[in-house]
RNA sequence: GCCCCCAUCGUCUAGUGGCCUAGGACACCACCCUUUCAAGGUGGCGGCACGGGUUCGAAUCCCGUUGGGGGUGCCA
């Protein structure tokens, strides 16, 4: 027995669906476990649609979710363009062989002929009317009585009744090949064992199908995966939902995050943990395995699982995760004096309060900037009071000498709390506000510490003008 | 309309006839911890769509109902 052979077979459309990756990812996992081979064919074959310059799109955002086109394991791109001859060849043997015939109707006759007879669709009209090739003309395949049953390695069988299928097109009338013949056809000549792909081509299964019998050819293993649905419970798509890729990428979610949630919708690791490492997922990936319903993609719980994942990275690879997103903002802030030994001081502390990479700039952007970016909410809410101010001079106060390090100013600040009779957590509120501009944000006094005793007591002095009591 | 698929907490799922008083995770709520916010800990809320069978026994098997979804292109 030969290796099996799997495939995935996106169109280029300027972004990665999160249903294709998922699809990809199963694709993956059995080709990787089972020593078989990933077969990546990009479907450019509707000309209006399709762009060159999408192709690497497909190969960096399948390198993202760990499929490397330079692994062992992976074949292609290829081109589906690049097949055309085999997909006229396999046509005109198809004709030969009385599986296909011409049609000389045009679609509007096809739907007038459709309303007259009160069926939907085509009626099989020129089947044995003998139109001859030419312009204009479409080549339909003659689809056999009878009933057609699809092996899916998750569903078990499917019985489709051959009635209900019309005389589905092969050729087009300008002479190019369908999506169903295209698509069977390189399946064919990429000799693809494993036909794993989203539950919406299950209806094209019995028609794919026929087309492999009468090529001659035996059909592959099918398996049709739910597809990922939205809160309304219909199937997401770009129009109305979150679904490239790519925008998750760059939002600072993690892949290993990705990818972990992405395997748990219709499926799920042995065990009472959903979080487990692509090599666990590797050994006990099984189709039969795969649910039958669709999934509600969650934003909530993706979210979870990248926190999840960011917590659990050692703090050197914490900071080297979230430098592209500090780079944006240095860029976006020339102004900014960066300091790398602060952020590192303070990357432990940023790491347990972000759900993707890309809020960690705003953590920690008041350490960095000459003056911190108040937040009116804030400043309103704990500045605007004359005993905010009362607080804020006896801070001042109290941090003039002192050992200046966070244990140091905490305790030289219980003291002020005290003697304004407030509890820690409340009295640092205005402190908090005048020196970092919110009223959240990572510790108070590490961050303190970080900012310099000179600095602190400049943006207290600061903050006590907001309170009106200065 | 027609064809096909599906049906366990709000959500993702475990469950393959007795281990189910249905387990875990996310979300939510409460409490603890606490320098804000998080994180962490503990606990709680919450489900086998419905109706018939089959069986000593059904979330698990069968039928029906209802409800969802997908497909119905000279798109892919």
């Amino acid at each position: 027995m030969s290796t099996p052979r799997f495939r995935i077979a996106p169109s280029p459309t300027g972004f990665f669906h999160v249903g294709g990756a998922r699809t990809a990812l199963y694709n993956w996992a059995l080709a990787k476990r089972l020593g078989g081979t990933f077969v990546l064919r990009i479907e450019d074959t509707d000309e209006a649609r399709n762009r060159p310059e999408w192709n690497q799109g497909i190969v960096d955002a399948l390198a993202w979710i760990g499929i490397h086109s330079d692994d062992p394991a992976f074949e292609g791109p290829y081109l589906q363009s690049n097949f055309a001859t085999e997909h006229l060849a396999a046509a005109n043997r198809l004709y030969a062989a009385g599986h296909a015939y011409y049609c000389d109707l045009t679609p509007e006759q096809i739907q007038e002929r459709s309303k007259a007879n009160g069926k939907p669709g085509y009626d099989g009209y020129s089947r044995d009317r003998g139109v001859a090739p030419g312009p204009g003309r479409a080549m339909r395949f003659r689809v056999p009585s009878g009933s057609t049953v699809v092996h899916d390695a998750v569903r078990g069988g499917v019985t489709f009744d051959n009635d209900t299928i019309e005389d589905f097109v092969l050729l087009r009338g300008n002479g190019s090949p369908m999506f169903m013949l295209a698509n069977v056809v390189d399946d064919i000549t990429m000799r693809i064992s494993h036909v794993i792909r989203a539950e919406e081509h299950l209806p094209n299964t019995p028609k794919q199908q026929m087309l492999w019998n009468a090529l001659g050819e035996t059909p592959p293993v099918w398996a049709h995966v739910p597809v990922l649905v939205n809160e309304q419970r219909k199937k997401i798509s770009k129009r109305r939902d979150k679904v490239a890729l790519e925008s998750f990428r760059d939002e600072g979610y993690l892949s290993d995050a990705m990818v972990n949630y992405l395997m748990t919708l219709g499926w799920a690791p042995k065990g009472d943990t959903e979080i487990v490492p692509w090599a666990t997922i590797e050994q006990n990936f099984r189709l039969e395995d795969v649910t039958h319903s669709p999934a509600f993609f969650d934003l909530k719980k993706l979210a979870a699982f990248n926190g999840e994942y960011i917590r659990a990275l050692p703090v050197d690879d914490f900071v080297n995760a979230i430098e592209p997103w500090l780079a944006i903002w240095r860029e976006a802030h020339p102004e900014a004096v960066w300091n790398q030994d602060v952020l590192v001081a303070m990357a432990p502390l940023v790491q347990t309060r972000i759900v993707t990479l890309a809020e960690a700039p705003g953590m920690i952007d008041f350490l960095f900037l000459a003056d911190p970016v108040m937040d009116e909410a804030s400043v309103t809410k704990v500045l605007r009071s004359a005993d905010a101010d009362l607080v804020l001079v006896s801070t001042i106060e109290s941090f003039a000498a002192g050992e200046w390090v966070a244990e140091s100013i905490k305790t030289a600040f219980e003291r002020v709390a005290e003697a304004h009779g407030l509890k820690l957590g409340k009295a640092q509120a205005p402190v908090r506000v005048a020196v970092t501009g919110r009223t959240v944000g990572p510790p108070l006094f590490e961050s303190l510490e970080l900012l310099g005793r000179d600095e602190v007591l400049r943006r207290l002095h600061v903050g006590r003008t907001l309170t009106g009591g200065a």
